[in-house]
RNA sequence: GGUCGGUUGGCCGAGUGGCUAGGCAGAGGUCUGCAAAACCUCGUACAGCGGUUCGACUCCGCUACCGACCUCCA
């Protein structure tokens, strides 16, 4: 199997990946909570692991796929002041139940991820179906001396921890001493932490409280960090590969999941930590709480002040997979616009790559190598830590070679049947199971009576055109052109496409 | 304030101690009845100031600006 190398957040460096059970892959990544609508920047993270799953599946490793949906347990504000839990005070201001909230917008994410062609986890197990799992794992941490009971609620012994192992904050990159320093400014918090950066792991309810479940310290609900631990440890095993999520969650979420891992058995949950990177709006963090944000319909619509016209999904993955994971993506019209155009030339290269047959007898000549060190860049640049924008370089450029044999620049006898058939497979594999673009048929309405009428329209042009009735040609081409149809002339007679 | 990261041509975005990123836009050309598409060529970009080096956009330091995290966040 082709060696991988994956960026570690928690070394920060960059790994050669190695998997606990050769071939197969544990990875599980953070889901969204689902209390509102999904935004762009919550669908740039599932996409990124989305590609990373597609091609771990892609060089042959079995992975098991594990995506949570937190639908309890999230705190809403201060936790040592709010107190409520994101679902259940929507539920309230909305005068729902949880579980409908819950379902409502988990519909609305799973649509959505459906819109943008991400693949489901193979298991999407949720929060409230493992509370059993979550009092069982408070309880290894208490029993373990790593957490205490106040009035009800359960807390984590950050200091206690952060002795014992000397790892809390290394992810994060926070540092112990600060953690201790610390107090002094927050004793006015009288709460019931012992200290600061201590964090519940079981919360008693308020009487107003909707979701609650009966537990050995109180009838209350688990805190939030405290999810991911159990579920990934049930279904991925005490130690597993990789575990993913957007950046932001680094602190104080995973932070915590590595001391509540380590709080039960010992050691680490995983091998290693992947991070996505956030979603600029304007240079600034895409984000619901700062209002700055922007919602895929209103992508898909274009109705926002964000933008001039709309995209389609498919040009908003591309648009993603431009820029590497890692780095921030700034979201502009622009950029957008010419995501459009570099979507629809890497699809039209496809296409016409697909409808290439090859003459027989190709010789292996510079051509022949060039494509094939070309395929073999895209697949390097995929395994060096999963570098989409550099390998669809590889294949932009590997485009204009397509275009070019087709065109009669470059000849199909340079090429070998094999090569030809290498590539054919290669775009196959790249743009539809490793990116996971799917095609938008902008030559075709999806509806038989319109591509009929346009085929006709375009023979009586081309009869037009084989009597030099220029007049009558052109007009065809300005009415069409006026509807937002583009009429392209070749040899091979004309083809039309939506603007 | 603390910690970390970034600053690349008109825009978006890779990458590298000396060798073309790529996409979009722009200029010229080929093809075409014209146009579109396609193809070819082009701009010679790496925040500023120092330093290391035969050589730095790439390493080090300082400065400026931007961002993320330190609260809930993908």
């Amino acid at each position: 199997m082709k060696e991988i190398q994956i960026y570690n957040s928690y070394s920060g460096k960059k790994e050669i990946f190695k998997p606990i059970h050769e071939g197969r892959v544990g990875m599980y990544v953070c889901g969204p909570t689902v209390y509102s609508d999904v935004h762009l920047g919550n669908c740039r993270t599932f996409v990124g692991f989305d590609i990373i799953y597609r091609y771990l599946q892609h060089l042959g490793y079995k992975v098991r796929y594990v995506r949570n949906i937190t639908d309890v347990g999230h705190l809403e504000g201060d936790a040592d002041t709010g107190r409520e839990d994101k679902i259940s005070k929507k539920a309230r201001l909305e005068q729902l139940e949880p579980m409908e909230i819950v379902q409502q917008y988990m519909n609305g994410f799973h649509e959505m991820m459906k819109i943008f062609n991400v693949l489901p986890p193979n298991i999407e197990p949720r929060a409230t179906g493992h509370i059993i799992e979550q009092i069982e794992m408070v309880q290894a941490i208490i029993d373990n001396g790593l957490a205490y009971e106040q009035n009800g609620s359960v807390y984590f012994d950050t200091l206690k921890f952060a002795e014992k192992y000397g790892v809390y904050g290394k992810l994060s990159g926070r540092k112990i001493e600060d953690l201790l320093t610390e107090t002094r400014d927050n004793l006015k918090n009288q709460d019931e932490k012992r200290h600061p950066s201590d964090f519940a792991i079981w919360i008693k309810a308020a009487p107003e409280h909707l979701m609650r479940w009966q537990a050995p310290w109180s009838v209350g609900f688990p805190g939030w960090h405290l999810e991911c631990s159990a579920m990934s440890t049930k279904y991925l095993g005490e130690k597993f590969d990789i575990h993913g999520g957007g950046g932001d969650l680094k602190f104080p979420h995973h932070e915590n999941e590595i001391a509540q891992n380590y709080g039960v058995c010992g050691h680490a949950p995983c091998n290693y930590w992947m991070h996505g990177n956030m979603l600029l709006l304007e240079g600034k963090k895409m984000s619901k709480s700062d209002g700055n944000s922007i919602m895929p319909g209103e992508l898909f619509t274009g109705q926002s002040k964000h933008l001039t016209k709309a995209y389609s999904p498919m040009v908003v993955r591309f648009f993603m997979l431009q820029t590497h994971y890692r780095s921030t993506l700034d979201m502009t019209d622009d950029a957008l616009q010419a995501a459009e155009k570099g979507y629809r030339r890497l699809m039209e290269g496809q296409k016409v790559l697909q409808e290439l047959s090859h003459p027989g007898n190709g010789k292996a000549g510079d051509l022949d190598k060039e494509i094939n060190s070309l395929i073999d860049l895209a697949f390097n640049d995929m395994s060096d830590d999963f570098n989409t924008p550099k390998a669809l370089a590889s294949l932009f450029e590997l485009v204009t070679k397509i275009n070019s044999l087709k065109g009669g620049q470059l000849s199909l006898g340079d090429v070998t049947a094999e090569t030809l058939e290498r590539l054919k497979q290669t775009f196959n594999d790249f743009i539809f199971d490793i990116f996971g673009l799917l095609t938008e048929d902008f030559a075709s309405s999806g509806d038989g009576v319109v591509d009929g009428l346009m085929n006709l329209i375009l023979e009586m042009r081309q009869t037009a055109r084989t009597n030099k009735d220029w007049g009558t040609s052109d007009k065809i081409r300005d009415v069409l052109k006026e509807l937002d149809i583009v009429v392209k002339d070749s040899k091979e007679g004309a083809t039309w496409s939506k603007a």
